[in-house]
RNA sequence: CGGAGUAUAGCGCAGAUGGUAGCGCGCAGCGUUCGGGACGCUGAGGCCAUCGGUUCGAGUCCGAUUACUCCGACCA
């Protein structure tokens, strides 16, 4: 390709707003340039990348079995409505009405077309188990995108969905996705951490998400030091530390309180340790039912924990009203007393202290001495307190540690989530009945895993591609060596090199710069300098070498 | 959806107190240059986001709308 005729030129005025290297360094370099907010272009040379970023992940799900087919990029409505995702999804759900009134969803995801398609062939265990996947543009509704690739509304994604006769058969594609995305992101240069998550609307029971560490990246995480625990912040279990358990429940009593509405006014107050104050926070669900969340005041609420123990779709913070509504009082909530009005829903944290204190439902008084199962009851215990760097492991063990990362890609179990919700979505196993299918899905965003790899790949001067990737493999320079050069790009065109010339009558401070910007794994430069020789110097390395054209293609095979 | 801001040439910006638009980069032509974003001369390019007011006259004042950016909330 001769760079005089290529589309998408450098532009080093442009800002691209974002503070992330990806966004400024793919949009300087002319790979891709914004439409609206979250919606791209990929010119010819972000093109390219992406194209060979699918090449390597379609070879890896091949290889495991995978087959590639596409779906309709409209989903009929309906199908969306059998599983209840569009109140679950609803937020970030884009719909559209064809004339005659027909509704469709412009999928963000396809479980539900996958199985829909699954389900017209009335299949049995004899068919068992298959992976099906696609490349396919997907459309998130984000109140905000942000970051370049990184959050955007419309992406490519390769989404595969696997069907098996039970968890077992799963298990054992759950494990070998989860070694194909391993090499597959090895291949892309990409080094992952694979960490437990949530499964959020897409549903099931588990998942994990390949995470690449990067300071400024979306999600939060926390692995232990000793390496055995991974775990999203929306899900990381820790050990609760004893505090002052042993000690013998004092009298309860109520006292007056003349103090503001946080934690630390109670402390204060008091003058005793924020751990044996107890907190108190009011949640109100889908249905407007107030939950009452109680935790030691040490810990915060986790609320993707409290919306799983509490299997609710929504939770939102109540409004003061609604607290005056039930007798309290915001900033003096007390569980005492609370038993019937609201769901109390505990931490097993509060099973750590002893003589706790806090409000007493009513404007300036505290109560003192409270204690679990003296005092008040739960109408739930569980976990819903949310990690933090320090904390002890699960295993009590050791510490864990607090990370950030992009997710590029994740695989989820989806059980019988969907086969339960969507109607004949089974298959007639050896003993003649139909079973619900066995389901999981596999996640790649093929934008944002690009970003990515120049957020890990590249310098002060511009991104240096990985060579398996990289748009073209040579970029040609001549500083008014027209005709040497022509000859060169000619015979390695011949050869099958992936050649890109910069043939523009520019200078050659000006080559250099956007060669450097454009990270070609190899630059070559003719010049009077370089003689009947070749200058070959890799983008990755600072030394440079005379060799000639021999030489060159010799090594270009390698 | 809350808070803050922006909208003038492809991009980045300037245009006190109202008088029909300018700079830098980029782009085009010619010439001189050429190993790290060259220089000179010439030139093209704008319904000043949209709609509606005030005014003899609006890029400028007022109102509304839309889009975008940032911070929240939300989220592969």
């Amino acid at each position: 390709m001769k760079y005089s005729k290529l589309f998408g030129k450098t532009s080093y005025g442009d800002q691209s707003g974002s503070g992330m290297i990806s966004h400024q360094l793919l949009t300087k370099g002319g790979f891709i340039r914004e439409s609206v907010a979250g919606r791209y272009f990929f010119l010819p040379l972000g093109w390219r990348v992406q194209e060979k970023i699918k090449a390597v992940i379609k070879d890896e799900m091949d290889k495991a079995g995978a087959q590639e087919m596409i779906s309709p990029v409209l989903h009929p409505l309906e199908l969306w409505k059998e599983t209840n995702r569009t109140n679950t999804a609803g937020f970030e759900l884009m719909q559209v009405t064809d004339r005659r009134g027909g509704e469709f969803a412009l999928g963000g995801t396809a479980e539900e077309m996958f199985v829909d398609v699954v389900r017209k062939f009335n299949l049995s265990y004899k068919d068992l188990p298959f992976n099906i996947y696609q490349f396919s543009t997907k459309f998130r509704d984000e109140l905000r995108a942000r970051g370049g690739l990184l959050r955007v509304r419309e992406f490519v994604m390769k989404d595969a969905y696997s069907f098996h006769t039970d968890a077992e058969d799963f298990k054992k594609e759950y494990d070998k996705m989860a070694e194909t995305y391993t090499k597959i992101y090895q291949r892309l240069g990409l080094e992952t951490r694979v960490v437990k998550a949530d499964n959020g609307y897409i549903g099931g029971e588990y998942c994990h998400e390949f995470q690449v560490e990067h300071p400024e990246g979306e999600g939060r995480f926390f692995v232990s030091e000793d390496g055995s625990y991974c775990a999203h912040e929306d899900i990381a279990e820790f050990a609760r530390d004893e505090k002052n358990i042993g000690e013998t429940e004092d009298e309860y009593q109520v006292v007056d309180a003349v103090r503001g509405k946080t934690m630390n006014d109670g402390v204060e107050l008091h003058g005793k340790p924020l751990w044996q104050q107890i907190k108190n926070v009011m949640f109100a669900d889908e249905k407007g039912n107030l939950i009452l969340a109680v935790i030691r005041g040490d810990l915060d609420v986790n609320e993707t924990k409290l919306k799983n123990l509490l299997k609710a779709a929504q939770l939102r913070a109540a409004e003061d009203n609604e607290i005056y509504a039930l007798g309290s009082e915001p900033g003096f909530i007390s569980p005492v007393g609370m038993k019937g009005k609201v769901k109390i829903v505990g931490d097993i944290s509060l099973r750590t202290i002893k003589n706790g204190y806090t409000g007493a439902n009513q404007k300036n008084k505290d109560a003192l001495n409270v204690n679990l199962g003296r005092d008040f009851d739960l109408d739930l215990e569980g976990d819903i307190a949310m990690a933090e760097a320090g904390f002890l492991s699960p295993d009590g063990q050791s510490k864990l540690e607090e990370k950030r990362g992009i997710e590029v890609g994740n695989i989820f179990q989806l059980g019988y989530h969907y086969s339960n919700l969507m109607k004949d979505a089974n298959f007639v196993d050896k003993d003649g009945q139909k079973k619900p299918y066995y389901m999981g899905c596999y996640g790649i965003g093929l934008g944002r895993t690009l970003a990515t790899i120049v957020e890990k790949h590249h310098d002060e001067k511009g991104i240096i591609w990985p060579e398996n990737i990289a748009p073209y493999q040579v970029h040609l320079i001549d500083i008014n060596e027209n005709e040497k050069a022509q000859m060169i790009y000619q015979t390695l065109i011949e050869a099958g090199v992936e050649v890109l010339w910069d043939d523009r009558s520019e200078n050659a401070g000006r080559k250099f710069n956007d060669s450097d910007l454009l990270g070609l794994p190899i630059r070559l430069v003719v010049s009077k300098k370089t003689g009947d020789q070749i200058e070959w110097k890799k983008r990755s390395e600072t030394q440079a070498e005379l060799i000639n054209l021999d030489q060159v293609l010799e090594r270009l095979k390698q």
